[in-house]
DNA sequence: AAAGGCTAAGACAGATTGTCTGAGATGTCA
DNA sequence: TGACATCTCAGACAATCTGTCTTAGCCTTT
């Protein structure tokens, strides 16, 4: 049953967030942030989401003074990216073009997002030629 | 931290794949699928497997001569879409435009998968503007 | 009636998830 | 110096999830 490499959990993700906004800051800052009216209880809690958040290699920290200074790791994208990965070996058999197919053949896109595609593809054909 | 649409795990997965293949059919069927020399532990497994896919509504049953006909209600794309679109919420505020950009963007496709994508989006051009 | 296949109910251990407690180190300040 | 605040670290905890397996009872067939 065992994972290798666990998604982030909604918890944790919301820690992900706020470090992102934040930048690279301490657990007081970030317990602050989540828990505005929060005790020493919730300070443990984000100790421990952090905590689990290195052991998945998502953030890392330093001693600053005596004082753990936290930082992201992975970007949104990366998070993006490992579930599209993750969706297209668990369904596709690692092939991302049914992934792609069911995004832009299904009502899924707003006219402004496909816009948002076309734009895309035209860059990505652009650098292909390019290189 | 209840989920209410918790998605498919792995080994219900295995389960939805093998009903995808072989149509509306049995326990029997499917246990013999999956665990060609399983005995009467591995036909529970695969009851309790379906039990829990018909909770989440990935599956139907039928009684037919006293005998359970398990159908999949839910194909590859849909499965997909679910997680597509639960990236997009989680990660990105529910628009899908950052998860197609990560898509798109980086070097996950394969040359092979950006000229489908090509394709697609063509495909897709046309219908919008005949629509 | 015995045998075999099916359903239904649920036990089970190990892992995950979010939360919280407590002990101890270290720094600040009256 | 001593009280206090704050931090770190280790781990407890309940609820849930996940995959597996046992058992009992009901049909049908031989």
């Amino acid at each position: 049953m065992r994972r290798v490499h666990r998604n982030a959990t909604d918890a944790e993700l919301d820690v992900l967030k706020a470090l992102w906004e934040l930048g690279p800051t301490t657990i007081r800052q970030l317990t602050d942030r989540l828990y505005p009216d929060g005790g020493p209880a919730h300070y443990a809690t984000v100790q421990k989401l952090l905590e689990r958040l290195e052991a998945k290699s998502c953030v890392s920290r330093r001693q600053r003074a005596r004082i753990n200074v936290y930082r992201a790791t992975v970007d949104r994208s990366e998070l993006i990216a490992r579930r599209l990965r993750e969706t297209a070996d668990r369904l596709c058999d690692g092939s991302l073009t049914p992934v792609l197919t069911q995004l832009v053949d299904s009502a899924e896109l707003t006219p402004k997002e496909l816009a948002a595609l076309r734009e895309l593809v035209k860059r990505q054909g652009r650098s292909e030629r390019g290189s």
